[in-house]
DNA sequence: ATTCTTGTTGCATC
DNA sequence: AGATGCAACAAGAA
């Protein structure tokens, strides 16, 4: 489930191989994850080539190497990296391994491959790292650019909304159902209908998420605890935790949303 | 067998 | 022109 935290947490799966060098690289040659790479030059320049970082901003991440090489990776629906020796043994799916000094390999591995390996080289920086938008937990993620995104897709319902990236990164389905939920805004209200008081709590709502999710997952994928909707949110019948009423699943903005009919009303955002 | 799915993109339509 | 909605991508799980 990679969002924001999920992200974060995987990305330091390979953080064992930063300061050792690349053996050598494997493939999976007709994997669509790799779709667009020209393989065997991306092998021949990561060979012998330094690890030197690991980043991770919405649901991007970065690994840089030395000779200005960055590799990017977006784990898409059902991505993860995980770090191994001689003794993994492999799945169909390792569709991308690195192979590094000490005997520690590195794997991407994506059964659905909705992910994508990147690849840049040069001084400077890779588009797709440049153009990520400002993060939920920075200060010029604030109630003003909110107010301004709101208006502009003002006809969408909310939920929809807070999945765009290029305002929103790192949110996905289920940060953006507990945002709502956890605000007690109905995910079928209308964007444009968001008054100031209820994009300052939306605002404010979106970093404390954040910041909950990267303390609990993002540090060693910890279950979040049965307060949040997090955990009662998958199937039919669950109960909202606050209010102890039946939750709601249907599709809204063409994702599964779940939410709490007591808790989350529409005009509330018109505050 | 059928339906569902935690993300993004490209295209059709409004 | 810009915003919105939706199918498509692939494959496991229920």
């Amino acid at each position: 489930m990679p969002e924001l935290a999920e992200v974060e947490y995987f990305r330091r799966q390979w953080n064992a191989g930063i300061g050792k060098k690349v053996v050598g690289v494997s493939w999976h040659k007709t994997a669509r994850v790799n779709r667009g790479l020209n393989t065997v030059k991306i092998s021949r320049l990561l060979k012998g080539a330094t690890f030197y970082s690991s980043h991770a901003a919405a649901k991007q991440m970065a690994f840089r190497f030395s000779n200005g090489i960055w590799i990017g990776l977006h784990l898409g629906m059902t991505g993860r990296l995980e770090c191994g020796d001689e003794q993994r043994a492999p799945t169909p799916y390792d569709h991308f391994v690195i192979k590094m000094s000490g005997g520690k390999n590195l794997f991407f591995v994506d059964p659905r491959q909705f992910g994508r390996v990147l690849f840049y080289q040069g001084d400077g920086v890779p588009d797709w790292w440049a153009k990520i938008a400002p993060p939920i937990l920075s200060k010029a993620f604030n109630a003003e650019v909110v107010a301004a995104f709101l208006e502009r897709r003002s006809r969408a319902p909310i939920k929809a909304v807070l999945l765009m990236q290029e305002r929103f990164p790192g949110i996905g389905n289920w940060m953006a159902d507990e945002v709502l939920w956890r605000a007690g805004f109905h995910p079928s209200a209308k964007a444009g209908n968001f008054g100031p008081v209820a994009i300052k709590k939306l605002t404010a709502t979106l970093k404390k998420v954040c910041t909950d999710a990267m303390r609990v997952i993002g540090k060693d994928w910890s279950d979040p605890p049965r307060t949040w909707l997090f955990n009662h949110r998958w199937s039919d019948g669950g109960k909202c935790p606050h209010s102890k009423q039946h939750l709601k699943r249907t599709e809204i903005g063409g994702r599964t949303t779940c939410w709490s009919p007591a808790k989350q009303k529409l005009g509330a955002e018109r505050r």
